[in-house]
DNA sequence: ATTCCACCGGAATAGCGGGATA
DNA sequence: TATCCCGCTATTCCGGTGGAAT
C-alpha cells in the first residue's frame, strides 16, 4: 500500500529552496522548466508554512500536553476544501515528533480507509506494526487490542472524517491509552450529527479550529513559493499567479492544480516559461483531470450509469435512469444498489441530484 | 387539505472471496 | 484438502419524505 506520504524535500533540517537532487532536471527529457514536481503536489508539506500562524499556534497549544507526556483532548480542524487543514495537521504533527522521539503520528484518509477495519489497520501500518498482524486471524477487535497493547504514544490524524462510514471507530480510539486525535472535516456541525451520543458529548470538549478560505494575496504568496522551489526562474509571472489565485477562489489545492497543469503543458510544448494562453487553458484542464481520475475509479456498472446520465444533458428521472441501465447491462444490479452508486458519484462530484422526492433528476457535472 | 406513491436511504441479511486453521 | 472466519459488497425489507394528483 503505497498511498502514504513520501518524505518531502525541505522537511526538517533541509532548506526548501534547494531543489530535490533526485527529481530535478535529469528526469525530465529535454526541458528543465519543472525542477521539482513534488512541490507542486497538493500533498506537499513545506518546511515553512505561510499564512496559518494562528491556526498552527492553536493546534500546537492544544497538543501541548503531549510534550509533558500527557494526553491531549481531540482537536477538530474544519473549513472548506483547500484551506490548509491537512497541511497544518501534518506539519504540526511532524514538529511534535521532532520534540517527542517516541511519538507516532499515523495519518488516515477516511475517504480511502472508510471502514473500522481499514482505519485501524492503517494506524497500525503507519506505526510499523502491521506485519506481525498479517499472519494471524485478524478480526477488527484484534486490531484494536493490538493498538491498545502497543505501549506507545500516538497523535492520529483522521482526515476527511465526514467520509467515514463507521463512526464507531472514534469510540474505539477514545479508549486507547496514550492516543490523541486530530480530526479533519469540512463542516463541524454535520460531523457531530453523525456520531453516537457518547462520542459526541466527549467531542464537545474538543478544541475546534476553523480554517477560512485564503485571500488572493495569500494564495499568490503560496504559489510564489512553490514556483520558486519547483520551477525554473522566471517560468511564471506574478500577474499569471494572480489570475490563477483568482480562479481558485480561495482554494489552495485548486490553485496548485492549475499551476501544475499549466507547467506540464508548457513542458510538453517545449516552452521554457508559462504563457498566458496556458494559464487560461489550465483551469478547465485541471478540473478535467480531477474528473477523469474520479471516473476511472468507477466500476463498469457505475460507468454505465454515468454514461447514461451524461448523455441526457437535461437531466434524467430515476425511473428512466434505472430502466435505461437495466436495458444496457447484461446482469443489472438492484435499484437499491444503483442508489448507492449514485450517492457515491455525487460525493465524487461527477453528478448532481436536483430536486427531492418524485421530482428528482440526475445530471452530470 | 388530503391522499398517493416514487424515491430515498437505514438496517439487517446473504453471498462471495481470500486467508488462516485443523 | 476441507472447513472456518471475517470483511466487503450486494440484496432484501421497509419506514420516512415530499412533490403530484385529487
Amino acid at each position: 500500500m503505497g498511498v502514504g506520504f513520501p518524505e518531502l524535500p525541505g522537511h526538517g533540517s533541509g532548506n526548501p529552496e534547494i531543489p530535490h537532487p533526485i527529481l530535478s532536471r535529469a528526469s525530465l527529457q529535454g526541458c528543465c522548466m519543472i525542477t521539482d514536481a513534488r512541490v507542486l503536489d497538493p500533498t506537499f508539506v513545506p518546511a515553512d508554512v505561510k499564512h496559518r500562524d494562528a491556526e498552527i499556534d492553536a493546534l500546537t497549544a492544544a497538543l501541548d500536553p503531549i510534550l509533558r507526556g500527557e494526553y491531549a483532548d481531540p482537536v477538530i480542524l474544519h473549513g472548506p476544501a483547500g484551506t490548509g487543514k491537512t497541511c497544518i495537521a501534518r506539519y504540526t504533527a511532524d514538529r511534535l515528533r521532532d520534540e517527542v522521539p517516541d511519538l507516532d503520528t499515523p495519518y488516515v484518509n477516511c475517504w480511502e480507509d472508510h471502514t473500522r477495519f481499514k482505519t485501524l489497520y492503517r494506524i497500525l501500518e503507519d506505526t510499523g506494526q502491521s506485519l506481525t498482524i498479517h499472519r494471524q486471524s485478524t478480526p477488527t477487535d484484534d486490531l484494536l487490542d493490538r493498538l491498545r497493547d502497543a505501549d506507545a504514544r500516538f497523535v492520529v490524524v483522521l482526515d476527511e472524517l465526514d467520509q467515514h462510514e463507521d463512526t464507531g471507530v472514534l469510540y474505539d480510539l477514545y479508549r486507547v491509552r496514550g492516543l490523541s486525535m486530530v480530526l479533519i472535516a469540512n463542516r463541524e456541525r454535520e460531523l457531530f450529527a453523525r456520531f453516537d451520543e457518547r462520542v459526541a458529548s466527549r467531542l464537545r470538549t474538543a478544541t475546534s479550529i476553523h480554517f477560512d478560505r485564503y485571500g488572493v494575496t495569500e494564495l499568490v504568496g503560496i504559489l510564489e513559493d512553490r514556483a520558486r522551489w519547483g520551477l525554473a526562474e522566471n517560468a511564471v509571472a506574478t500577474d499569471q499567479l494572480e489570475r490563477i489565485a483568482d480562479a481558485a477562489a480561495g482554494d489552495a489545492r485548486t490553485a496548485l492544480g492549475i499551476l501544475r497543469s499549466a507547467a506540464r503543458k508548457a513542458v510538453e510544448r517545449g516552452h521554457d516559461r508559462i504563457t498566458d494562453e496556458l494559464v487560461d487553458a489550465a483551469e478547465p484542464a485541471a478540473k478535467a483531470e480531477i474528473q477523469r481520475k474520479n471516473i476511472e475509479k468507477l466500476n463498469p456498472d457505475q460507468q454505465m450509469l454515468y454514461d447514461i446520465i451524461r448523455d441526457n444533458e437535461n437531466g434524467i428521472a430515476p425511473r428512466d435512469l434505472y430502466a435505461a441501465y437495466a436495458d444496457r447491462v447484461e446482469d443489472p444490479k438492484t435499484e437499491r444498489t444503483l442508489r448507492n452508486y449514485l450517492q457515491k458519484m455525487c460525493h465524487y462530484n461527477l453528478i448532481a441530484a436536483d430536486g427531492d422526492g418524485r421530482s428528482r433528476t440526475y445530471r452530470s457535472l
